[in-house]
DNA sequence: TGGCGTATTCTACAGTGTAGAATGAAGATG
DNA sequence: CATCTTCATTCTACACTGTAGAATACGCCA
């Protein structure tokens, strides 16, 4: 017990620990055993592991760095550098992307990009609805898009891709099977060109009347 | 014991469970004294916990219903009505969306409504690198509004957003309670609205180069 | 010294998934 | 008919989970 155990050590433990082990690694025995302390010991600070799995969520979510948006460039590059952001913060800890992804929007810092994002789309043009609609329609795709390569990155992507390829029934799943063979995918690369490119959909969509 | 057990029943009885009661309901003892038998009779047919969830996914993804895909009528519409099929689907058995979302894409019955959608960009004129990250965008975007969706009906969300309203510092989020001000919101038509426009804005994007 | 509040530990309980052996039932073979 | 085999179910037990509640140690102020 080097240091005396706070809220926050024991937050940056579990972190710590389910970036290292994965997330069913982290018990509150297992917790307690990493800060060398008996497990009880947690409870003093931490209601319940709930809680604490709220803290996590916290923590990854206040890294995500919105340090620039420059207001002069083009729409699609602000919303990309958000997106970008936001990304690069959640595959930081992609071990705790399960709970981050069902629990995220509760937090407060996940509110900052959000409101970005409507800026963006409020100031290209958009009614407050529509701006609403189109925000939502990014963070959703963003997060859909992260999910993705949540269980892409536990497993061998090109590997499983190459299998995959080989049991499907070429009769039934001919595009599919067309895009498998068209070789390599850049993920990044398609992640950023959809979203610029859903942006300028979003754009310069005709107006949503409700 | 009415019926004699199988793997199919299980699969059934373990979804009714799950819509009825929720996720951490379903639990092996629970769900044998369902089926009026004993626990451990369960593993005869199915080989562990996991492997049932896989089960349960699988059968909520078999109930897309892709019944017609009108090769006529526009893009926009035609992804669409396979989002809206997806989007239904999930929705039917909104208490499993947490397993559903995070082991859907493994699911051979999840790839048909993939497969449409690649060959509805292909059709549109899109290369198959571009209508593949085109389908992986609608896509995160039908399961990330989803997600959003899956807390928000289990509390009453205009309560919870205007609580969110009341308590948001009015100074840092200007533009999000521009928003909230802005009265109701009717997601489906927000959801169906997105979808159009960004379908748009992929089918009209610049070439992708890999 | 005595108390007091804070922080930590100990003990215990109800619940989980599931391995492994024991049991029942039913059909095939001698 | 008796026995053997195979399928289906049950029983028992183990290691693990989150956490309630009582007991313990620690430092500080009177």
């Amino acid at each position: 017990m080097a240091v005396p155990l706070s809220r926050e050590s024991i937050v940056s433990a579990a972190l710590s620990l389910v970036d290292r082990e994965g997330l069913k690694a982290l018990s509150m025995r297992r917790l307690g055993s990493e800060l060398g302390v008996d497990p009880m010991a947690i409870y003093y600070h931490v209601p319940n592991k709930d809680a604490l799995l709220d803290a996590i969520v916290e923590a990854v979510m206040s890294q995500i760095d919105l340090a620039i948006d420059d207001s002069q460039a083009p729409a699609e590059e602000r919303v990309l550098t958000a997106a970008r952001a936001y990304r690069n913060a959640m595959l930081a800890h992609a071990n705790a992307l399960p709970v981050v992804l069902e629990r995220g929007p509760k937090t407060l810092s996940a509110l900052r990009p959000v409101e970005i994002l409507v800026k963006i789309f409020r100031e290209a043009g958009l009614e407050p609805a529509e701006a609403a609609a189109a925000m939502n329609a990014v963070a959703a795709a963003v997060r859909g898009s992260i999910m993705m390569l949540a269980d892409a990155d536990s497993v061998d992507v090109t590997a499983e891709t190459e299998r995959m390829a080989a049991a499907l029934p070429r009769e039934e799943f001919p595009f599919l099977f067309e895009v498998l063979a068209s070789g390599e995918r850049d993920m990044e690369a398609e992640f950023e060109w959809a979203i610029r490119a859903m942006t300028r959909g979003l754009i310069e969509a005709p107006r949503l009347d409700s």
